[in-house]
DNA sequence: CTGAAAGCGCTTACAG
DNA sequence: CTGAAAGCGCTTACAG
């Protein structure tokens, strides 16, 4: 238990030093003896002094907090992403000396984001969400704050991470079609957003790889309600076709209920994969064949970009992370 | 676009006066001119001025931060009761003038919050989650940081809020007996937990308040494992018991799993409640019966005792709030 | 009603 | 190698 009231100007006194040389002794900046320096250290650790950040803070024109931009409006499937994201962010920073700031907003309203611009409360931000016409991201570049992205933008200015949909989509894509599957469907959420269009490519970047796979391939985009999945699938048994993937796990668990109701067997009569893994998968009798991505290692680096940006470090604009593609019990064949 | 490099001293330069009038004309402390007043604040707003909420903080040794802890280690359907408590504290917490630090513990290491306090981040900090022997609670009582707990202690000493689980079970369990269930069995989770405790007496209590009541009823704590849910399950329908009561949504969806792949009919073969609405099993087919809480509120109204414990303000130790009890699909007499 | 001055707890040129 | 002094951007007794 440190003494929280115990200052800089204490300890020097009571070491018969200056303010100054405290100073320098904890930061290591400033020459100073290494015989005071010990001596500075030993009393520091004995009385657990540890220094108000705050005024650190004020001193030096920083705050150590990093501002985490999280959606208000957020889907409920989306929920285990944005919670390791955190995790990875709140780790790296803590880590580095700083804290994380919340600001919640929605795609109308940004007011605590600007509530923390304003009252210079962080050094920089971190979005976990991008859309097309970004209103926090444009509000923070207006500014001058120093930000990092994660998911894709076609902004070029701005610092982006995110994992390598397009690559995983066209992975698994060529899985299905290698295990000899001659008819499968997409479907697919709003190609607003970028991920969308990425999963889109990989998925055809798949066939055009097998310029002799010959088959019938359906393509259904800007779904996001139930009902409509449920059509879909309708007319998609009616044609027999042999799998459904799904962009999303939000789809794919639309995709999975109607299976159910109507007593489809998964994979027997009908093979399900998505494109997003979420625990939410995993948890479903049977298991859904599905993309993986390290979430947590996702916020980690996003952090780290920010913190070396803030060092004045140059980083390049877009960094693409790695994947792994899972066969599980919704396809026939298990590597 | 504000001038983020506008001063008090600016200002007091720019109008002729001292430092002292501007500050007073903004925050409204002390005696001051009608008519300077209004020419400072018109400066301000002309220049969109907003001070420096660090350094005010410096000045009054305040931080204008509340802290947030938030389990690491928690288990994926809680991430929605997490999720709204966020958005309720931080939206209360932002029209107060206060942000929010996140702090991420798990059972073994709160070092991010030892931290934030060390550091003098917070003012306060809002616990989401308790445990009986809570490291994140004794740490905070013995540094002298004002808190509240979401949920419920038996520690007297510490400010509480949580719902009504007891009267909740009380009257779900009520609902269904007198509907003429005459055999039951409860499921539930560690007894630790306060909330199991308190779960558990609402339901026995529906049964005191109905002496002339007869019938069966099992009961089985303690249980955190899909398997050993299965096990159950399996016995419960052998002894043909007509509804089986889940303590939380994790138990409710394995009982369910376990009702799909075994092909018996929900409500008619047996009928099943949950004592924790979650939105994931608003979307299963059948809907559950469950109770409803509206934890958004419970956020907003924690933030709110945080806050008036920062006015210095005595607030009561602890505060119960409301529930709604949600008959649906997997019950068989919907009202 | 208004202001000069000290203070919040640090850092950092500048001198020595 | 060390320190006195000014400064970060505010607030607030204290005087007038």
């Amino acid at each position: 238990m440190e003494d929280r009231n115990l200052t800089i100007a204490d300890i020097a006194q009571e070491l018969g030093v200056s303010k100054t040389t405290v100073s320098r002794a904890m930061s290591g900046k400033g020459r100073i003896g290494e015989e005071t320096r010990k001596r500075v250290q030993e009393y520091v650790e004995a009385h657990h002094y540890s220094p108000n950040v705050v005024a650190k803070g004020l001193a030096q024109n920083k705050t150590f907090n990093l501002g985490l931009v999280l959606p208000g409006d957020y889907h409920i499937v989306e929920l285990p992403f944005f919670q390791k994201c955190m995790m990875g962010i709140s780790r790296t920073a803590s880590a580095a000396g700083y804290d994380v700031l919340l600001s919640m907003v929605t795609a109308d309203k940004i007011t605590q984001l600007k509530r923390a611009v304003t009252n210079r409360k962080i050094d920089g931000a971190i979005l976990t969400r991008t859309l097309a016409d970004d209103a926090p991201m444009r509000y923070l570049q207006e500014n001058g704050v120093p930000f990092v992205a994660i998911g894709s933008t076609e902004d070029v200015h701005a610092v982006q991470i995110d994992n390598d949909h397009r690559g995983a989509c066209r992975e698994l894509t060529g899985r299905l079609l290698d295990d000899g599957i001659r008819s499968l469907a997409l479907i697919g959420g709003r190609e607003e957003y970028i991920v969308t269009r990425n999963r889109l490519r990989g998925f055809e970047a798949a066939f055009e790889e097998r310029a002799d796979w010959k088959g019938s391939r359906r393509i259904f985009l800007n779904i996001d309600d139930e009902r409509e999945v449920e059509k879909i699938v309708d007319s998609l048994l009616e044609e027999r076709v042999a799998c459904i993937v799904c962009m999303d796990d939000f789809l794919c668990g639309c995709v999975l209920n109607v299976m159910q109701t109507k007593r489809i067997a998964v994979p027997e009569q009908m093979q399900v994969v998505s494109f997003y893994d979420s625990s939410m998968l995993a948890n479903r009798i049977p298991s859904v064949t599905s993309i993986r991505f390290d979430v947590e290692e996702l916020g980690r680096k996003a952090c780290g970009l920010l913190l070396q940006m803030l060092e004045g470090e140059e980083v390049k604009g877009r960094t693409l992370l790695g994947y792994e593609v899972r066969m599980r019990e919704s396809t026939k064949r298990c590597p």
